[in-house]
DNA sequence: TGCTGGCACTCTCTTGTTTAGAGTGCTAAC
DNA sequence: GTTAGCACTCTAAACAAGAGAGTGCCAGCA
């Protein structure tokens, strides 16, 4: 068994070498190739030795005995931690990003499926960017109309723009009079605070029996709250799926079924995705580490996004483990930047 | 060459039966195979002669010397105009439909995605669903919120309760109070009337010099019609894209790809549904007849679905052009009425 | 005239075999 | 510790052969 001291500069210059010829070409990487690095002067005898050693602690793999080698997961893990060199962005698409997100005109729906556009056709790869979601969002103007019988049609604009609506179901019914002024009541009062202070704000003034608070109120903001609970706020805008089409390790159908069906699932993606948002800076999922059989031939390349400095969504690329992480990562960390910056500039 | 004279009954018994079995099992139609039918009592020979005919007529056509026949589009032209028996729909597959179509309670989005998501379980294929798209829809409540500077917030409820919302970008400077105004006129005088005639009866009013009219409401009006006009109303819901995959016919990766791209462009599909709007009952593109690359190998089963009357969007199914005709045919049928009576009721 | 049995023919698909090429592991020598 | 050499293994491509399916055509029969 080799120990970790095998893992010297040496063994680690071929190894990050034979990651980057094996990302480049796609092909298994024999050892007479690496010996024509002109940095490594170095028999092929020699490099089958080293790679041996690489193979007994399980960072490359043989498909068979005549094929050259390919990274494993743990092989692709230490190379992304370690080895790599980052390429910064070059500056086209840097102007690219900047042109297209820093625009103020759109939504921020808009922003979003821009941005998901952008990692998807910069990196030929799909682009996912969940929707923002805030812990604390406040209230900028709320309407409520009647349908039929105790069916309510909320509009909830929150100080984002953004707006959302939703048909509830009440208890009992209210007249239009009713919904009208508990709207009017809570839009002159309340405007600008977050749902969980305005109730509470409610309740205070319930047992200081206030004149203007009553039963109606509480139902009202009680209405909001669900409006804004049952949002489903577990969606993101994806881009770009097709491109994975074209990758040979992503040929095989019944992966690909698999991929696209928890694409339209969202669930598993969303919940993936989700652990990214506590950490900060670039996060990486690399094949099998996911834990989602789907994404076994995937890796992800994610970072969060942030609007005033509070951390709202998380934005990646989607693509074969293979992929040229070297460009990947920088781009998404720029990309996750600009998109918090524009959506601030809200 | 073989007129249509040839085309005698047992011509066309034998096209339905040639067409029936491919269909059910996928692989090429013999002779040998087609003389086991009952029915029909005839050696593989003659059979062996009728069949040339069809091939002289472009109905049916051999992929190879020693393989059976495969319809061609033209065949199943003729198959489905007029040979196909159509099978009325299961009462499991009926009360699914109506229970779940049916049921009152959420707004027009979920009945939408509802029914899409019947269309691809039950045929196990892809279901499309277009947004209904009203000539005139009622104005029933509309709201400006200003945002920074000349942009404006627009939320607009029709009548049918659907909520739209839209940043517009004004010439000048409005003020909170004169939005409020200007809503809160339309709304009190405008509800229920189209926007058009909206626009109709504030110039008329103008005209005839009336107090409460001023240049405020026409620019008013003006940008809830620009929310409305802008609105991405070339959406559709699509589910079960996945399901296509599965299909032998388009396990070509490339075509795939081209169908799937095709899906999220979203704009070469949405053309070939509004043909279907003009017409009555069940309409079906077959193959190439769709005139899209895309869907060359795929069939269209469409139906348009209605309001009140009025013929509001479309509904469908995408398959393979090898698909259950007899079943999908009645099925597509009664989820388009049952659609619109779901959507009538709201 | 229309249907049928027979037969030669064609084409695909599968299987087995061979060969070239690539890459390895091991060993002996430097 | 490094290297050259060599036997070995495995794949991929090319080729051959045979089975199977289905056809077209022809001659004979009702």
């Amino acid at each position: 068994m080799a120990s970790n001291q095998d893992l010297n500069e040496r063994s680690l210059y071929l190894l990050k070498s034979l990651v980057e010829r094996y990302i480049h070409d796609g092909q298994p990487v024999g050892s007479r190739a690496l010996s024509k690095d002109p940095n490594l002067k170095l028999s092929p005898a020699t490099i089958r030795n080293v790679m041996a050693d690489l193979e007994d602690m399980g960072l490359i793999h043989s498909p068979h005995t005549s094929a050259g080698r390919v990274p494993t997961v743990s092989g692709y893990r230490l190379f992304v931690n370690s080895l790599l060199t980052v390429k910064p962005l070059e500056s086209r698409e840097l102007d690219q990003l900047q042109s297209s997100l820093l625009t103020e005109s759109d939504g921020p729906g808009e922003v979003l499926s821009k941005a998901s556009r952008l990692l998807s056709d910069v990196t030929q790869m799909a682009g996912v960017v969940t929707l923002p979601r805030r812990e604390t969002i406040a209230l900028r103007h709320i309407e409520f109309l009647p349908m039929s019988n105790t069916r309510i049609l909320v509009i909830f604009v929150t100080d984002d723009q953004d707006v959302h609506n939703k048909i509830i179901h009440t208890d009992r019914l209210y007249s239009p009079a009713e919904l009208q002024q508990a709207a009017n009541y809570l839009n002159s009062m309340y405007a600008g605070r977050s749902l969980s202070r305005i109730r509470e704000s409610i309740l205070l003034d319930m047992e200081q029996n206030r004149a203007q608070v009553n039963q109606g109120m509480i139902d009202a903001v009680t209405m909001a709250q669900q409006t804004f609970a049952q949002q489903p706020k577990d969606d993101y805008v994806l881009t770009g799926e097709t491109n994975l089409m074209g990758f040979s390790e992503l040929s095989d159908m019944e992966r690909l079924k698999q991929l696209f069906e928890a694409f339209s699932q969202k669930r598993g993606v969303i919940h993936l995705l989700d652990q990214c948002l506590q950490a900060e800076g670039v996060q990486i999922f690399i094949g099998e580490e996911s834990g989602y059989r789907a994404f076994d031939h995937c890796s992800l390349v994610t970072s969060s996004y942030s609007i005033n400095d509070e951390v709202v969504g998380v934005l990646g690329v989607i693509g074969p483990t293979r992929m040229a992480y070297e460009k990947v990562i920088p781009f998404v960390d720029v990309t996750a930047k600009l998109l918090g910056a524009a959506l601030n500039s809200k």
